[in-house]
DNA sequence: CATGAATGAGATTTCATTCAT
DNA sequence: TATGAATGAAATCTCATTCAT
């Protein structure tokens, strides 16, 4: 047979899996850089090569298949943290070791953690949103709560500080990812930057001595 | 008819400034509660007493009021910073300065960050906002540069850190603005939380000497 | 008394006809420039230096100002017509007197027949338009039968064609005032065209005697 | 529910080629009639028995929908006459052929003519009309140029007449399409009056000798 | 006599969704 | 499995008109 000959019989033509996941993989980039309003099951159609009406084949709606790309990114990024942490036994290290997962999602795909923080605002934004994602904060707030807990055990974070610590890891995260959706050097940047913060080595006090 | 339904033509006791300025004020909080786009010139209308056709007498256009707010805002806001940090001579001062401006602020009016929140996702999901609002990125840019030059000149900053400071600074406070729109609380003890961060106070290494 | 000093007094600053006939010359333009439509109140207010409100005062509703309009320069057009043909005896002569007529009108305001143009077309458009100018239809038909009777009359015109040559003049006289919305020179060029079509002058047969 | 009431989605036996010439066909109807601004979307959608949404299925505005239509209209229109004049060789003979021509094309569809009328009011008085339809002066405008040189070709007419030859046959077919708004048999004697008129057989010159 | 604030009706356009094919 | 015709609801914006001042 020769190499570049076409196989005969019924070729693989239009396969339902895969176009579902063409589906889910651009809506993900749609909705990371537009937010759910603005992008329209149009846009959503074009990017994955298909039509508005083949989008309700797989999900029953727009808002079905926005939270089908949450499902997907949230277990994908909550995976990668679990794993990148678990080897680690001390809050700083854990925390470390989320910079690092951060910074190597961010190069592997930037639109993970665009869409989270998309799907972050769009909750605010919409209730129905806020109805269909509210499941997904558990599995988020117990692993920060993990995080800080491990700090508290081993005592390098005081007790009465807990709260304050989980607002602040929180925020951080909040405004890095936001940092990521300008450019990847910033974001490294800011990475970076928050390490030598937690390391206390950012700044030093002006006074002498 | 109703008792109370109002009539055509101009109302009784109607006064033009008061009215530009509550569809300004209302116009602030609706858009920073759901976005431009979210924001219905219904939605507007009603929160301001008046019909939709009414805001076209003040404003040309939904987008237009959107930058008015929004310079205003930003106004409101970078006064209030400049004259926080102008009396401190370091980093480390002015940046608390900032801490303390900011939960004032949040406790005057919550909308006013969230404002400029909302704005931020906004430009980057609208071209025409991200045109009209570019004029405003230069004295957002230009406070946290002497921000952090102040700290380079002190010598709290090392030179070659100059720029993650910045990121790092951008990023903390877009985290922050993000966590007020939480609850109060969380916002305040977020505020707490950067501050012993920043004094490297949060988190002790857990190895001991 | 030095020349250039001002009278005492009240000066005549607002003065009710005058602003009511500014109002009625400035709507021609707009009028014969944009048709009843998309001629709004706001034009017409503006270029009168009056608010939309003020119509009001003058006029019952736009479309009363445009039949006011209407009701002027039909008269004046009618008025000079039947002064350019009353001296003479022929149809020839009487059609050569309206041509004169035509072209000194359009010299002094282009509007004039413009403005006439553009009712006729928006009677055609809007009912209620239609309904309030079908009295002036009786002038001008009237003034057009009293031009061909004379032809007929004269022995100019052949009794059997009196209806064919009604409608050749009117057909005529309304591509004349179209051809005039181009440009002046257009229009003297047409004219003058027609003028020697009717005398037999414009194109002579290709076939030898 | 009404017992024939439309479904949501595709109806049953809805063809798409077919609902795009029937808007079409529609929309050239109702713009001959109305013009551009007075033809609403939502009259149009009613003639052609669909919803205002559709529209925009098949045209990209409403502005793009009466481009086509004159691209249709305008090219049956040229079609005609090209083929009309194409066997003639002198001014007089081409001239009577256009003549015969509009009779036929009237007789077939009024519409055809009444639209290119309206098309001509419309571009004077939206500019975006004007920029739309300028490309399709060109043909016309050849049209006209070529037939009126033949004239002076065969000396039917003196070059230096060609000019206003040209402009007295623009207002002249002008003139005989706003004849056609009114009745068709108006429509006819006019055609038949100026056939006369340029056959110097409508009016003779009283004076004897 | 005149302003200009405000209404209410209606226009164009967009878009999620449905459904015959 | 997929298309694309079509709906219906809603959004932005325009504008003649009214009316307190």
């Amino acid at each position: 047979m020769a190499p570049n000959e076409r196989r005969l019989g019924r070729p693989p033509a239009s396969n339902s899996a895969a176009t579902k996941s063409r589906i889910l993989a651009e809506a993900r980039r749609c909705f990371a850089d537009n937010g759910f309003e603005a992008s329209t099951n149009k846009m959503l159609a074009d990017r994955a090569d298909i039509t508005t009406g083949a989008i309700y084949h797989y999900f029953g709606s727009k808002l079905d298949l926005f939270v089908d790309v949450h499902r997907h990114v949230h277990q994908v990024m909550y995976d990668r943290l679990d794993d990148a942490v678990e080897p680690h036994d001390s809050f700083q290290a854990k925390l470390g070791a989320i910079f690092d997962a951060i910074l190597e999602l961010q190069g592997e795909d930037p639109w993970l953690a665009r869409f989270l923080v998309a799907a972050r605002t769009d909750m605010g934004r919409i209730p129905e949103l806020e109805t269909a994602l509210r499941p997904f904060a558990g599995r988020r707030d117990a692993f920060f709560a993990a995080l800080v807990d491990t700090g508290v055990t081993t005592g390098e974070i005081d007790a009465d500080k807990r709260q304050m610590t989980l607002d602040v890891v929180a925020a951080m995260l909040i405004g890095l990812t936001n940092a990521g959706t300008a450019s990847a050097e910033t974001h490294r940047s800011a990475v970076r930057g928050f390490r030598e913060l937690w390391a206390g080595a950012l700044a030093r006090s002006s006074e002498p001595v």
